[in-house]
DNA sequence: AAACACGGTTCTATCTAACAGAACTTTTGC
DNA sequence: GCAAAAGTTCTGTTAGATAGAACCGTGTTT
């Protein structure tokens, strides 16, 4: 084994160990990387240089990694096309992606739709700002769930939420993850699976002062409630046109 | 072994089978899929269920699937983040996308811009057309290299092309791929790679008549070359500006 | 020109991980 | 309530996967 343990394992856990291994390849893949060496993958996930030919074999078949001429790996088009695919069996974007660019354009700020997974939020769907100026993250990113405005309504609204939790929208948060991000967040609900996720406005703190917090947090809200009606849910206070 | 039989085979091509088989089931999501049970899964990929149990596992650790109460299978965050990462590591957003969204304005239609992978061709970066009537393509897709305007392109410039070639520019499809859709593609170089893709416009065929497509190729044209030179390539008779 | 370092590739003895598929349990539909 | 279907557990067998040494090719240094 070389010197870097893989983090990976299966002693208490099931699954299949290669497949473990061989997704800890793609895996070790980071923001920034445009290719990698078989020697640099091999010190970052801690496998053997023979097992890691072996294992991208049938990682380069179904196009989840591409070896160049220059030996080095790279990942592959089907990652894209499959997160395209868990993207769309949402089937959220018709709805939110719609909303998302109102509140760009009205508000200036970057505006994104998180969603639950496990103990992390996933950026769902974004639209940037167009100011030179912003926060970035991309769709696609996963985030923690224990900070942010968006991560504190995916804790807070899970049960539904209360009146007083209601009356505290939208949530804010002020460089918890990012030290110079602020943002602000409000539910989206669903008829059928309650709340589904965080509609999010985003940006430089600079920008996320009480004045300009005031002018978006109406806009956010309604919003919000206006994609939870579409969405077959709603806020309280305004009951569901189908009850 | 169930009815059908899984379509990745390691008996000649190397690899491990447990990971062709465990890519196996995630691939077998198709677009419309909201979820999958194991029982349509084993139908799908010719597995046994025990086999899949044991694979999910692996999978849904990594974050490829997520297993739901009602134990159905749905693709997971995760291939959105590599896809994302995949479609970063290109390094070509930043010139690629404005070009796109300007192509978008002038003309109406859907632009594209497509790179060869192997024998297809994957829609890297799409700006959709605004109007009601458009084709469906969506990022990260897959379409086959033999069809299609952008196809045609990037097999004719492989070669850098001839003079001949970029004289018959743009290059047009009209239902090749799909009946009732009309493409016209010009190529993209850059001083490194040569050609790194093509530029596409694609619309409903009763919008890609002569007149209209008279007005779209000079548009398409000079994004073509702009975007090349960007990039350190060029057409001929545009000298690079770093020679 | 020779030696050395590094990255990539091939080979194989060993062992255990993975599978097939039966049996069992739970859920669903009639 | 019962049958069918879906999901889950179990285990004997063996073939597949690995570890890691040896080898090869390329580039650098002396």
């Amino acid at each position: 084994m070389t010197d870097a343990k893989p983090t990976t394992t299966t002693a208490s856990a099931g699954g299949v160990e290669s497949v473990d291994r061989a997704l800890s390849i793609v895996g070790c893949f980071q923001a920034g990387d445009h290719a990698l060496s078989l020697t640099e993958i091999a010190a970052r996930t801690g496998l053997y240089k023979s097992t890691i030919l072996r294992l991208t074999v049938s990682l380069e078949k179904a196009g989840y990694l591409v070896r160049h001429q220059d030996k080095s790996y790279r990942l592959g088009p089907e990652l894209m096309r499959l997160g395209g695919l868990y993207q769309r069996s949402l089937r959220l974007e018709d709805h939110v992606r719609p909303v998302l660019r109102q509140l760009m354009r009205e508000t200036g700020e970057s505006a994104s739709f998180f969603r639950r997974e496990g103990a992390w939020r996933i950026c769902a769907f974004r639209e940037d700002s167009t100011q030179a100026i912003r926060d970035h993250v991309h769709e696609g990113d996963r985030l923690p769930l224990d900070r942010g405005a968006a991560g504190h309504v995916l804790t807070r609204f899970a049960g539904q939420g209360s009146a007083a939790d209601f009356a505290a929208l939208p949530l804010l948060s002020f460089g918890e993850r990012e030290s110079e991000t602020g943002a602000a967040a409000v539910p989206v609900f669903s008829q059928r699976d309650g709340l589904i996720g965080a509609l999010t406005l985003s940006g430089p703190l600079t920008r996320f002062t009480g004045e300009r917090v005031a002018v978006m947090a109406p806009l956010l809200l309604a919003a919000g409630s206006r994609l939870s009606e579409t969405l077959g849910g709603h806020y309280p206070d305004q009951p569901s046109p189908c009850a």
